[in-house]
RNA sequence: GGUCCCAUCGUCUAGUGGCCCAGGACACCGGCCUCUCACGCCGGAGACACGGGUUCGAACCCCGUUGGGACUACCA
C-alpha cells in the first residue's frame, strides 16, 4: 500500500514539460513534424506542458515567412502548444546574463581567433592526422570582451560525460574528444548549443525528445548544464527518418514539407497517424485516433533503428481516413481543389452525395477532385477509347431503350433503377454489363466509375436523360461520318 | 579520418531467453464479390546481416566482422 503511494507521488512530483524548437529557416518538414508529435503526445499523455520555441539565432537564414509556415503546419496538424511561441532573438539578455555567469565562474572565455585562420589550423591538424578541434589558443589568455571576439566554453580536458538516453541507453563520451565550442558569436548572438541549454533551463524543460542527429551535441550541452549547476533534463533521441535509399530524408526523395502534403490532398490525421507509427509502435495496431495515441504513447516503444519513409503506406492511411470521414465534412476540404480546377459552384449536399460515391475509390483529395469531374461539368467529354468501344451503332437501341425507361421511372431512386436495368437486360436477353457500360460511358465519359445506379441517383433524372440523348446524337453523328 | 548510433520480410514493425521452423500492416501475386473501377473478404510468396561465444535452450545476452546512418561550423 505504502509502496503504491510512494510510487504515485514520485511520478506526479515533477510535471512533464516538453518542447518543440524549430528553426525558421524553411517549412516544417516531415522529420520535424514527427518530433513535434512525439513531444506533444508525451506532454498530453502525462498531463504536462508542451512549449513552442522558435530558434531564430541564425540571423541570415531565419525568415518571418518560415515562422508563419511552421505555425500554419502545426495548426493543420492540430498540435496545440501551451506556451509560446518564444523567440530566441527576443531573449538575448537572458543568454547574456548566463554567459557572464559562466565567464565569471571560469567556465567560459573570450577568444579572438580569426575564423579563416581557425579553418587553416583545423585543416593542418587533420592533415597531420589529428582531430579538427579547437586548439585552445585563447583558453588561458584571459581576454575580455571586445570586437570580433567570441566566447568559448572551457571544456574539461579529461573525464567522461554520460548521456543516459531514454531510447538508446547510456552513452559514454570521453571529454577529450570534445572541444571548446563557441557559446556566443562575435555578433553577440548565442550559438545553438548555448541557447538551447539556457532556454531549456529557464523554461523548465525536463524531457527533451529530439532527432538522434543531436546525440553528439548532447555531451557538450550536459557540460554546460553542469557548469551552470542546473538540473539535467531527461533525453530521448529518436532515430532519423530516411529516404528509400536509406540516406537522410531530403527534398530529392520527394515532398518533405508538411504543407505540401496538404496540397497533395492528404488529411492531417493520416499524416499524423503515419508519422507516429514510423518509429513507434503499439503491438500490431496500425490505426490510431488521437485519443488512442495519447492513451498509449510511450518512449519504451520507440525503436532504435532509423526508418524509411514509405509514401505507399501513407497513401493507404489517407485512403482509410478518406473513406471514414463523413462526406459532408469532406465538402469544405475538397472545395479548394475544385476551385483550382475551375468547376462551377454546387450546393453542399450535392457535393456530399457525389463525394460519397467516390470515397472508396480515391486515395487523396486531389484524386477525388479529378474523379468528381463528371458530376460537375455541364457536358461530359468522352474518353476516345471508351466512346469507340461503347458508343457505337449497336448500342444505340439499348441506350434509347434505357432513356425511355428512365424517363418514366417513378420513384427515381436506386432500388427502382436497378429493377429497371435488370428487366431491360432480361427483355433484351443480355447481361446487365452489356447495358451498363454504354450507359456509363454516356453519363461519365469513362469506363470506370462508381456504381451506375449511384451515379444516376446523384446526377438526377434531368441530367441523365440529357446525357443519354447527347450520347445518341454522338453515335448518330459518328455513323454518318 | 575521428567520435557516436543502428541492424527481424522490399518497407513500417511485433517480439524484452522457451508461447517464434517468427506475428501484423503497406506494397506485390492469386481468388471471391460484381454493372465497370475501387472498397471489402479469403489465400499466397517474402525476414531474424554474417561469424564466434554464453545457456539445457537464443531473433532476444556478450564479442567480433560487415553494412548503413549521424555528428565533426562564429548552422540549428
Amino acid at each position: 500500500m505504502s509502496f503504491i503511494f510512494l510510487k504515485r507521488s514520485s511520478i506526479s512530483m515533477a510535471a512533464i514539460v516538453t518542447r518543440f524548437p524549430p528553426s525558421p529557416t524553411g517549412y516544417l518538414h516531415i522529420g520535424g513534424a514527427r518530433t513535434a508529435i512525439f513531444n506533444w503526445l508525451y506532454a498530453r499523455r502525462h498531463g504536462g506542458k508542451f512549449i513552442l520555441r522558435i530558434e531564430d539565432t541564425d540571423l541570415v537564414r531565419s525568415t518571418e515567412a518560415s515562422v508563419k509556415a511552421i505555425l500554419d503546419a502545426m495548426e493543420w496538424l492540430e498540435l496545440d502548444w501551451d506556451e509560446g511561441p518564444f523567440y530566441q532573438t527576443e531573449r538575448l539578455e537572458v543568454y547574456q546574463e548566463y554567459l557572464e555567469k559562466l565567464v565569471a565562474g571560469g567556465h567560459a572565455y573570450y577568444c579572438d581567433c580569426d575564423p579563416e585562420d581557425l579553418d587553416r589550423r583545423r585543416q593542418a591538424a587533420m592533415a597531420a592526422g589529428g582531430k579538427p578541434k579547437y586548439d585552445g589558443r585563447c583558453r588561458d589568455r584571459g581576454l575580455g570582451p571586445g570586437p570580433n571576439r567570441v566566447v568559448r566554453f572551457r571544456c574539461p580536458l579529461a573525464g567522461e560525460t554520460v548521456l543516459n538516453d531514454l531510447i538508446k541507453g547510456p552513452i559514454v563520451f570521453n571529454n577529450a574528444e570534445l572541444d571548446d565550442l563557441v557559446l556566443q558569436k562575435s555578433d553577440g548572438i548565442p550559438t545553438y548549443n548555448f541557447a538551447v541549454v539556457i532556454d531549456d533551463v529557464t523554461m523548465g524543460i525536463n524531457l527533451i525528445i529530439r532527432g538522434d542527429d543531436h546525440v553528439n551535441n548532447t555531451p557538450r550541452q550536459i557540460l554546460i548544464y553542469q557548469a551552470l549547476g542546473a538540473p539535467l533534463p531527461r533525453f530521448a533521441h529518436v532515430p532519423m527518418i530516411l529516404g528509400e535509399d536509406r540516406a537522410r530524408l531530403s527534398k530529392r526523395h520527394g515532398a518533405t514539407s508538411v504543407m505540401v502534403y496538404k496540397e497533395m490532398g492528404f488529411l492531417p490525421e493520416a499524416l499524423v497517424n503515419y508519422l507516429v507509427r514510423l518509429g513507434w509502435s503499439h503491438g500490431d495496431q496500425e490505426i490510431f485516433s488521437r485519443e488512442e495515441m495519447i492513451a498509449n504513447f510511450s518512449l519504451e516503444h520507440i525503436g532504435k533503428a532509423a526508418g524509411v519513409f514509405n509514401p505507399d503506406k501513407l497513401l493507404w492511411l489517407n485512403a482509410h481516413y478518406l473513406k471514414e470521414r463523413d462526406p459532408a465534412a469532406l465538402v469544405p476540404l475538397l472545395r479548394p481543389f475544385l476551385h483550382q480546377r475551375g468547376y462551377s459552384e454546387r450546393p453542399d449536399d450535392y457535393l456530399a452525395r457525389a463525394i460519397a460515391t467516390l470515397q472508396p475509390r480515391c486515395q487523396t483529395l486531389v484524386e477525388m477532385a479529378d474523379a468528381i469531374r463528371y458530376y460537375l461539368v455541364d457536358e461530359v467529354d468522352y474518353d476516345p477509347a471508351a466512346a469507340a468501344k461503347f458508343l457505337r451503332p449497336e448500342t444505340l437501341s439499348t441506350i434509347a431503350r434505357m432513356q425511355a425507361v428512365l424517363a418514366d421511372l417513378d420513384p427515381f431512386d436506386e432500388a427502382r433503377m436497378e429493377q429497371a436495368f435488370r428487366s431491360v437486360a432480361e427483355e433484351l436477353g443480355v447481361k446487365l454489363g452489356k447495358i451498363a457500360q454504354p450507359v456509363r460511358v454516356a453519363l461519365t465519359g469513362v469506363t470506370a466509375s462508381p456504381g451506375l445506379f449511384e451515379v444516376i441517383d446523384v446526377l438526377g433524372r434531368k441530367t441523365v436523360l440529357e446525357r443519354l440523348g447527347k450520347a445518341l446524337d454522338f453515335i448518330k453523328a459518328q455513323a454518318r461520318s
